[in-house]
DNA sequence: CTTGCATGTTACTAGCGGTAACCTCAGTCT
DNA sequence: AGACTGAGGTTACCGCTAGTAACATGCAAG
């Protein structure tokens, strides 16, 4: 067999899955994260073992499903903190960044955070336990990547970068999934909240009169 | 029927209760969190339907055992909170104490927090997303109170102290989630670290030379 | 003795993830 | 031409799960 044949096949089985992703896609954002992969076959008009040939198994399929989303969100993230503009400009650029996806496409975001919320007695859905982690993980390895290479931290200073980029990620998630169910404030707000936190307002706060301090 | 009788079959009833419960603890500590209710009902040496018949279903079971443990938790926590010393001291022991917690139970961590991880190819475990979130939640809420109590935080103080309440949680897990994964320090630096971060000293850090400022 | 009622069981349903076996049809080698 | 190979697709199944209906048993009250 030739190159160019070779080339082919592999072109067309490329093609095939990016068709059964998009399909899944539509799904999930259906049927919320309980898709099965039933639902998902018959979305993109074929049957079960097509799916599993594709991408072995289920966590195989949500893997690529997740690292589509999650390999934009990363690009967006990391333009605007590479931004033409001070420290604190570019924190709250890319906290605003972040929020503004999770905003914009919620059911995606619970899809990759929140595996089977929202169906009535749907137990069964996608197991985000090994993907979500690894999202976090990423995020907070970049961000951590980022801190160490152009932050003066003195001794110890990866260290000091992995915990706060693994610790800001971990702000920024929570803070972003509390506000995306009670919407409590506007992105701007909730942007500026966070960034004064980081900005050590915390630590600055005088104590409250009569209490017993803080 | 009187009073009486009643009570007694109230006692029977939550003394089996518990007794089931402590079952579901070994197995869940045993098989990791895709502990089926086959495996649970065996443990405590009865039938599936038993269990249906005190809990309803398994988000009911695994919210009672989710609660159990949450309840420990946020108790230790508020004693080192409310702890006689200085702030930072108490947000140090609070941090030390959750990051404790997790390291002394790990399995139950997980459980709380990461459903099906480890299993070799176990697909079905307990759902924890619709019990995880609100364990950080209630976290995040009962830190907003305190902050919102105890600091002078100007006008806007209670929407501040929502976010941050949220967001320190979200940190402080984030943080202690990866940790206890790579375990690259000691408990002791990873909580004066997460200080440090909160006391702003992400704000305060200069740009390393040569690079391009952050 | 009979009526409740809680406790327990067996035996089942419906649906899931995943797989083995087969089928079909384009292109290739002899 | 005619047998061969292999990718794409399907049917029919397995073992497992959560959850339930229907049937048994023992124990107190009238």
């Amino acid at each position: 067999m030739d190159t160019t044949q070779r080339t082919e096949q592999q072109r067309s089985a490329d093609r095939r899955r990016r068709e059964l992703l998009e399909a899944a896609d539509r799904v999930v954002l259906r049927d919320g994260p309980q898709a099965s992969m039933n639902a998902i076959a018959a979305e993109a008009g074929i049957t079960k073992p097509i799916l599993y040939r594709h991408f072995g198994d289920k966590s195989g399929l949500y893997a690529a499903l997740a690292k589509r989303h999650t390999d934009a969100l990363l690009n967006s993230l990391r333009a605007a903190l590479d931004a033409p503009a001070d420290r604190r400009e570019r924190v709250e650029a890319t906290l605003d960044t972040y929020l503004a996806a999770i905003e914009a496409r919620p059911q995606v975001y619970r899809f990759l955070m929140h595996p089977a919320d929202g169906g009535p007695s749907a137990d069964q859905g996608f197991d985000v336990g090994k993907h979500s982690a690894p999202l976090l993980r990423r995020m907070g390895e970049e961000l951590a990547q980022v801190i160490e290479d152009r932050l003066d931290l003195g001794p110890e200073s990866q260290q000091l970068a992995r915990v706060w980029g693994h610790g800001i990620v971990g702000m920024m998630h929570a803070a972003g999934d509390w506000w995306l169910g009670e919407r409590p404030c506007s992105r701007a707000e909730l942007v500026r909240s966070l960034a004064d936190l980081l900005w050590g307002r915390l630590a600055a706060a005088g104590d409250k009169i009569g209490g017993p301090g803080f």
